[in-house]
DNA sequence: TGTTATTGGTTTAACGTTGAAGAATATAAC
DNA sequence: GTTATATTCTTCAACGTTAAACCAATAACA
């Protein structure tokens, strides 16, 4: 039997970020409240974040995600009244989006659900070794998002 | 407008790590040959790395993902004879997943196809780099995996 | 033996995603 | 002005995934 070839640690690195992310978007979407999803409560958090009323297109650039994608996530929050959409003043094609004073509650509810979850899976690990591999992981998340053209 | 919550470096990272493994999928997705999958590719390169038969539980459990999935990704690549799905002589309920000659080819010209796409996107990146992350996103994943009871 | 629990795989419905096509508005060029 | 191009957002089909229900075969145990 041939011998495995010599695995490119470049690879391997994406392999184990995919499993990761699996694993992890699973953890957490079980423990949200009322079956709100990942990506709804990412968006909730980036409202959180910022403060401010931002355009689809926006969001889904910070989101790395297509744009019929991010109106079924604005759709679903809009539906359970976490977030409201309006029509742009300025210009006919656009829409702005803003957080509701529900959304922020369920936000909340949300992280405080998620917070005990993560760290107790984590608990050997130290708020350190997380802040030490922050920065190669956004550098190649920023690198990653220019190549993407 | 109130302030935002400090945010949680174990939060950020798994927010970066999402992204890059959307990221990461859709670029060599988009670069394999005949519409391959990832999750096709990845069931190839472990049968290449391993050499040997498997069952499709262990495989479900080796890429954490249901039985159900595995059965989906083994029925497709079966379907494009990249690998074989015999019937386990030993226990009339299990199988035995089997890769064909025709698999380690496509493997081979898939690996040919990704490989440059991925290490010219990643040009300002050093191979130590990516050694010296690995250690830390081995753990996690071990870690996320056993968690899952 | 006969009953119950466990294990290996498949199937189905629901959902999120991509990619491509389309509709409406805005901007630019001539 | 009129025409062409770009932008914003929506829709649709195809696909992979999960979770749960299901069947079949094995194991455990009375």
């Amino acid at each position: 039997m041939s011998t495995s070839p010599p695995p490119d640690p470049t690879f391997t690195v994406f392999t184990e970020i995919g499993i990761i992310s699996q694993l992890s978007q699973n953890a957490l979407e079980r423990a949200l409240p009322d079956g709100l999803r990942m990506a709804h409560f990412n968006v909730l958090t980036h409202f959180v974040r910022r403060g401010q009323s931002q355009n689809p297109t926006e969001l889904a650039k910070a989101f790395q995600v297509t744009k019929g994608a991010m109106t079924n996530t604005l759709n679903r929050l809009s539906g359970r009244g976490l977030v409201q959409i309006r029509a742009n003043a300025n210009d006919g094609r656009g829409k702005r989006v803003f957080i509701t004073d529900a959304g922020r509650a369920m936000h909340g509810r949300a992280l405080a659900a998620i917070t005990p979850v993560m760290h107790e899976a984590l608990s050997t690990f130290g708020q350190a070794e997380f802040e030490a591999a922050l920065p190669f992981l956004a550098r190649l998340r920023e690198t990653l998002d220019s190549a993407r053209d």
